[in-house]
DNA sequence: CTTGACTCCGTACCCGGGTACGGCAATTAC
DNA sequence: GTAATTGCCGTACCCGGGTACGGAGTCAAG
């Protein structure tokens, strides 16, 4: 089984166009094109997108999983020092999304006490 | 005090820019330009803009608020359902990132046990 | 009356993470 | 052998929420 793109794309459920993606933004090589014929992906690139799909379900963006992929050799100190950085960041989301959940439910709660058809306690919040 | 843009701008603390794009975005209607001079802002139009970076507050969209306006004369129903939706978006954005944190909080775990240099559970988990 | 600050207007660019298109080459399926 | 898929390549476009730029016109202070 010769590991066209769109074989590496489907195994991994991306699309072609993201492969290529990649290959532009420099978080994998462009395998070297054949004389004849299409390119061939290796185990190896195709494990390094792997990685940074999975490093994508963790939360971190493209140019922090480029860091990631050539910190591979580096201690772990400075992989933890990411994964800690974003950690916080997340944490960080969380507690702003805590205080729109409490805002939006207090607004909810008053439309529920509102028995006025013709007044939104939310519309009238906003525009005090 | 007659309200220029930039008079606008200053007093809800954003760009002369944003407002223009507010405008371009049917938002605010632009007001007329008079034969000679700068527009004048009205008050109407300066609470509407407050509105809308009040609703920003809240975690609306632009094209969220634009309908948030539209209902402003609406049944308070409907705004309800707009936030109701919200506020389910908002939950779930939470139960998303506490999984993140999760499983950040859980490599990291391992990295603390660690006692190798040259390996690294965070790299070694995303390379599997 | 000049200089500096502001407005007006259209257009283009930024980020992040892709997606889409179009024309041609190579390969595979029937 | 021919048709239908793929691959390759460059470029442009999508979303959302703006920001930046450049060249006029206008206004207010010194």
């Amino acid at each position: 089984m010769t590991r066209t793109i769109s074989n590496v794309a489907k195994a991994l459920a991306i699309n072609v166009e993201t492969v290529r993606f990649y290959e532009r933004r420099g978080l994998i090589a462009q395998p070297p094109k054949p004389e004849i014929g299409y390119r061939h992906y290796s185990d190896e690139t195709f494990s390094r997108i792997r990685f940074i799909k999975r490093a994508q379900e963790l939360g971190f963006t493209l140019d922090e999983i480029a860091n990631l992929l050539s910190l591979n050799d580096q201690p772990c100190s400075q992989v933890q020092g990411l994964a800690e950085h974003k950690l916080s960041a997340v944490r960080e989301k969380m507690a702003h999304l805590r205080r729109l959940e409490k805002a939006l439910k207090r607004l909810l709660a008053q439309c529920q006490e509102n028995d006025d058809a013709s007044y939104c306690p939310i519309i009238d919040s906003l525009q005090l």
